[in-house]
DNA sequence: GATACAAGCTACAGCAGATAGAGGTTCAAG
DNA sequence: CTTGAACCTCTATCTGCTGTAGCTTGTATC
């Protein structure tokens, strides 16, 4: 039986955030001590080394709930858990997209400022009116 | 004299978004009708459209409210500026590469898997096991 | 058995950056 | 004067944790 320090140790969690996992129900309830203490297995320690490294993946808890349930049931297809990845590898493209493009601006206001006053910062001038940019941004934060 | 819809339309800002600028001090407190609704002139409207395209281009409401406070001040030197547009481009470069490295790890195990039953299923495998990774991932949602 | 102290517990607050809804009031057009 | 869109405040919600306060438990050592 493992205490959860020795969970938090071996998966690099912090304690609270399997405290948290167990609050929004990724993580089963553990078993307790007679003075309240959670206590866990060996597979719990599997199931949080899984939701660690897929959140390392950037596969969100909703996404990773889905998987984990998966997981749990061997006998399926694949084909759930196969989508899901291929939706979080598209994700990662057009956020990686959006990123070069706001990069692109970015070099270019960097670049084209040499230093003067606030008054003549081109940084500010294209941070003031977008006609200055050379790309559409679509969405905040997308 | 402009309404906060009227703010609203023309930035393609919510109005809750704006009311929400004030609050936090972004956006300086709008003067007041008699019935106590918010009007504004074409400088704050000027103000939250920079607000806007700085958010666009991924600053933070912090660099933002660090950004108009040089812009207040046309006589400064615009080093600062500069070196916040910098941190920016850092910033988005940085996670450019992060999210470069995860599409070549999902790219991989979406492609490597065939597609049978969840036992075999080479996502799953790869989540359970970061050994099948090729790269290291650091933080998370770094 | 006593003692010390690390590690555990609950409960709550807070971070960014908004967004949504309830329930009520005001403005402006007709 | 009436209508109804637009406005108001207040509060709650989202994601994914993280931190703090104040208390209790477990375990090693004496
Ligand atoms: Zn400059
Ligand atoms: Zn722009
Ligand atoms: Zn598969
Ligand atoms: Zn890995």
């Amino acid at each position: 039986m493992l205490a959860i320090g020795t969970l938090s140790r071996r998966t690099g969690t912090k304690v609270q955030t399997i405290r948290y996992y167990e609050e929004i129900g990724l993580m089963n309830e553990a078993g307790r001590t007679a003075g309240g203490q959670r206590r866990y297995f060996e597979k719990d320690l599997d199931r949080l080394a899984f939701i660690r490294h897929s959140r390392q993946l950037g596969f969100s808890l909703d996404s990773i709930r889905e998987l984990l349930d998966l997981s749990d049931n061997p006998s399926q297809s694949c084909a759930e858990a196969d989508s899901i990845a291929r939706r979080q590898l598209h994700q990662v493209e057009q956020r990686i997209k959006r990123l070069q493009a706001l990069k692109k601006e970015l070099k270019r206001m960097v670049a084209e400022c040499d230093g003067d006053s606030v008054a003549e910062c081109k940084v500010l001038e294209v941070l003031r009116d977008h006609a200055e940019c050379l790309t559409e941004h679509d969405e905040i934060g997308a």
